[in-house]
DNA sequence: AATAATTTTTAGACTAATCTAAATTTTATT
DNA sequence: AATAAAATTTAGATTAGTCTAAAAATTATT
């Protein structure tokens, strides 16, 4: 039998497949609300009824972990939000910022073989626009060799592999800079105060805050 | 200002619509909720709602009428449904008879401009996969010079313009009968006591019901 | 280790969408 | 015209998802 899911319970999911991925499980309710902009008490009220249908196990005052069945849930998520991302590129003509949105709505698109056929039809990328991976229909994905920005030393080189943010505000920003992806990039200077770094970039120098350094990564 | 409506809403506003186009206004609240599957009670509810939002005009034991706004709303949400059982065959590769539940689900995603790419994308078609003509962005389609089966005389030919329903039963009935779009049927019989009719198709003599026959649509 | 601060949960309330059963209104029939 | 039948609405519940305010548990700090 499917596990029948609602948008909001997807939502939620999909939240806490990304908090656990950049920060390890177990996911505390707080991280959860302030992902979604939503009071904690209605978090805890999610999460009794995402442990009734045994997508996470959940124990009070303790975190959140995805169980095998919510892990794959999101990872279906996933893999449909990029799909549709890169078919709205690649087919419909949009530019990387504009996607966004349209794919928040288009992941929660019910039916296996719609996923499939779309994928054929796309040729099954791998990547989608923004450079992330596309799971396949089995939930694997291909990883990439590359590094954080604000993980990386002064000196260091590289190319832009891919922005793990793909809200139109801060690609619209990426744009305004002149950065996108493949751009080549240099890591001049760190400020240990705020955490932003000085980088080459187009034969230019440019402060990017920490949050910008965090969400780009880079191929040495 | 634009018009937020739920799916719930939106699917109303859609069943409102097509019986008023069928029978004519004001629809009654019976005929909604059989045509939706709920109980009278529930359909009371949401028209008051709707009535709230200026959706409909409705008046207590009356029935209801879209308003300018309602109409507006519905002839979209056709005009989405159809543009994207259009995407699903034409590029996805799908049967006229699996796109139904998918384009129920994708006529729901907001965002004109993603109409408009689609749109373009399919090269502005006027018709779907069953015939049905699709209503351009500002709202207008084309008529075809038909007449459902069930009002032509004995004797009368024709060729299948359109399937006035795309649900998966009706159209893999259509599929075992051998009835495709552009089909050439002839009435050779009509029987008052179930206003069923016997017709010739692909050379053979066939039975159908009133439902059926209502269903279809012919150019003489 | 006691207390303060923070995090999380509970309690209680609200809206949208649904239901069944009962009451009311409209329509049809004698 | 009175009454029966049908259609519609109201009343009262339920569930999902959300909120604020208060209570409880955990973590941090003195």
């Amino acid at each position: 039998m499917a596990i029948l899911s609602t948008q909001a319970e997807e939502n939620y999911l999909k939240a806490i497949f990304k908090i656990a991925e950049r920060d390890g499980a177990p996911v505390a309710t707080n991280a959860i609300a302030s992902a979604m902009n939503t009071a904690a008490a209605s978090v805890t009220d999610m999460l009794k009824r995402l442990a009734d249908k045994k997508l996470i196990s959940y124990e009070k005052y303790k975190g959140v972990q995805l169980s095998k069945s919510g892990q794959k849930l999101a990872t279906e998520l996933i893999r449909k939000h990029r799909l549709w991302e890169t078919f709205l590129v690649t087919k419909l003509g949009f530019a990387w910022d504009q996607v966004h949105e349209f794919a928040e709505q288009l992941e929660h698109i019910q039916g296996d073989l719609l996923t499939q056929q779309l994928d054929k039809f796309l040729g099954y990328p791998r990547f989608d626009p923004h450079g992330e991976p596309i799971p396949d229909a089995e939930g694997k994905w291909e990883t990439q060799d590359q590094i954080s920005l604000a993980m990386m030393s002064v000196g260091d080189k590289g190319k832009i592999t891919n922005v793990a943010d793909d809200s139109s505000v801060f690609l619209q920003y990426l744009n305004q800079i002149g950065l996108e992806l493949n751009s080549e990039i240099e890591v001049l200077q760190q400020f240990p105060y705020d955490h932003s770094v000085k980088v080459r970039l187009n034969n230019q120098e440019l402060l990017l805050s920490e949050k910008v350094s965090q969400n780009l990564f880079v191929k040495k």
